[in-house]
RNA sequence: GCCCCCAUCGUCUAGCGGUCUAGGACGCCAGCCUUUCAAGCUGGAAAUCAGCGGUUCAAAUCCGCUUGGGGGCACCA
């Protein structure tokens, strides 16, 4: 198989991608590699109506992001394009000429108005929708007097009207369809563009396609690509019908499901590493125990028959989880690079910009293991970069130790720290002593101190976040706290 | 409505006739660690394997039916 494997993504641009989407294009990509063969993009933009700007873009970035390069395609050439379908019309009209010529398809004069009120008529019948094949049997007199009146035909395709269309699928097995359920489908609309079904079928065979691994809501429409294959005596691919990606709901996955698109995950601080391998999980598996593999791993592993059947629900709490796991991994400096970024954006205006790397290069170590997703980042870290601290003055004062009490274990700990060096073992060499000193339990002055110089009740270790913070800063922040406690 | 697909803890999944009183992970709960929060470690609750019939010495695993869920049924992809 390796040397014959040829794979695509083919998207239309009529959105932004989401994680379903991409999902099949990493299954894609991971068959590919696993292989050794191409991974080929192509973009369907058969649809002038549908088309959105930018949308092109957004899913060569989502792959890019993701690290799913592509042999062939849009940037990268390859010697089967052009890969976007609109500059390939003259092929579909050729081929859409063979097949008249072969008596495959025929001349459908039916206006819109007409198909939807068929269709209307038919559901209240609680028929199945369908084209009724007016036009199938036209004589050479009907046509013409159609013609004659300026309408333009749609091309579409002869289905047979009896007998059972059957293909393998990779991951269901054989699929079996009564011909007698399928209606007559769309080629050429009337605009001179390709509908998917022919557009895809004929670059599939001229890309040399050799596998689609497409998502389920496709097996349906397989039967009629068949039949297209047959009428054109190309020999289908293999098919691969993948499982879906569904919403809470169970549901497809659609704008009403919040943020599914993949840049929005890069834009709340998901790591590319993160989503590949969940997403990877999400359908397929390697054993009953591997949870956190690299992209190395599924590369050397990826495989059709460990791709399962049944939808899955995006579980959005276990990639946060996987995506601290990676975060967990970074080195200083890659979490550094990391983080920037959103650091720039999530701080408050009033902290001066540049933000310095080395003063940040001392705090990332106290985050990294409190981080989920980096968009977290501004939030959790704000009071080391903010000069006021707002919180509110009882928290210095909370469980067993009141007012004066803290004014004065506040009053000698800003006096000891004066003459304190500012490293973390200093501090605790200072303050720990001092808790017993004063009678109290260290947690009970540590978490004053902690209120005092961060703000909150929650935040990295104690000396750590002093020491990173400075004598200075820590020193103002005690004398604010007194301040605000009188 | 018609056609097709699917069905193991709330979720993602392992399981491909006996090793399953069903394993792992997320989440949840508890304990440990600990200056708080995390992280980490340990333990726990959580699935009568959708139901019912078969086949078999033996079924989560094979078959049928039922139910439930999903997808498709455009001059959209």
């Amino acid at each position: 198989m390796s040397d014959s494997v040829r794979v695509r993504f083919a998207p239309s641009p009529t959105g932004i991608p989401h994680v379903g989407n991409i999902r099949t294009a990493l299954f894609n990509w991971l068959f590919a590699r696993h292989y050794k063969g191409s991974f080929i993009l192509r973009i369907e933009d058969t649809d002038v109506t549908r088309k959105v700007e930018g949308a092109a873009e957004a899913i060569f970035d989502s792959l890019t992001w993701l690290g799913l390069d592509w042999d062939e395609g849009p940037g990268v050439g390859g010697d089967y394009g052009p890969y976007f379908q609109s500059q390939r019309l003259e092929i579909y009209q050729d081929i859409a000429k063979r097949l008249v010529e072969g008596g495959y398809v025929y001349f459908c004069y039916c206006s819109p108005q007409r198909l939807e009120e068929m269709r209307r008529e038919q559901m209240k019948r609680k028929q199945p929708p369908g084209y009724d094949r007016r036009c199938r049997d036209l004589t050479e007199k009907e046509r013409t007097e159609f013609e004659a009146q300026g309408i333009t035909p749609v091309v579409r395709f002869r289905m047979p009207l009896e007998g059972q269309i059957k293909f393998q699928d990779l991951i269901r097995g054989e699929v079996v369809f009564e011909a007698a359920t399928l209606d007559d489908f769309v080629l050429l609309k009337s605009d001179g563009y390709p509908t998917y079904h022919l557009a895809n079928v004929v670059d599939d065979h001229l890309m040399r396609i050799s596998h689609v691994l497409r998502a389920d809501e496709w097996l349906s429409s397989t039967p009629r690509h068949i039949q297209l294959y047959g009428a054109l005596g190309y020999v289908p691919p293999q098919f691969a019908h993948l499982p879906m990606i569904l919403g809470s709901d169970r549901a497809k996955l659609s704008k009403r499901h919040g943020a599914t698109s993949l840049m929005e995950y890069q834009k709340q601080g998901f790591l590319p590493e993160a989503v590949v391998n969940f997403l990877a999980l999400l359908g397929w598996s390697l054993d009953d125990k591997t949870d956190i593999i690299s992209r190395e791993e599924l590369v050397a592993n990826f495989s059709i028959e460990r791709v399962g059947k049944a939808g899955a629900i995006f579980n959005h709490e276990k990639l946060a989880w996987m995506n601290g796991m990676y975060i967990r991994k970074l080195s200083t400096e890659e979490m550094v690079q990391q983080v920037m970024p959103f650091l720039e954006v999530g701080l408050p205006k009033t902290v001066t910009r540049p933000i310095s790397p080395d003063y940040f290069r001392q705090i990332v170590p106290l985050l990294q293991e409190r981080v989920r997703v980096l968009g977290e980042i501004s939030e959790l870290a704000d009071f080391f970069f903010v000069e006021e601290l707002d919180y509110d003055a009882e928290l210095l004062h909370k469980k067993g130790m009141d007012r004066e009490g803290a004014i004065a274990a506040l009053w000698v700990s800003r006096e000891r720290l004066e003459a304190c060096p500012f490293d973390a073992a200093s501090l605790e060499g200072v303050l720990r002593p001092l808790a017993a000193e004063l009678g109290l339990k260290t947690g009970a002055l540590f978490g004053l101190l902690r209120v005092a110089v961060t703000g909150r009740t929650a935040a990295p270790p104690l000396f750590e976040t002093m020491a990173a913070l400075g004598k200075d800063r820590c020193l103002k922040r005690i004398e604010a706290a007194l301040a605000r406690l009188k």
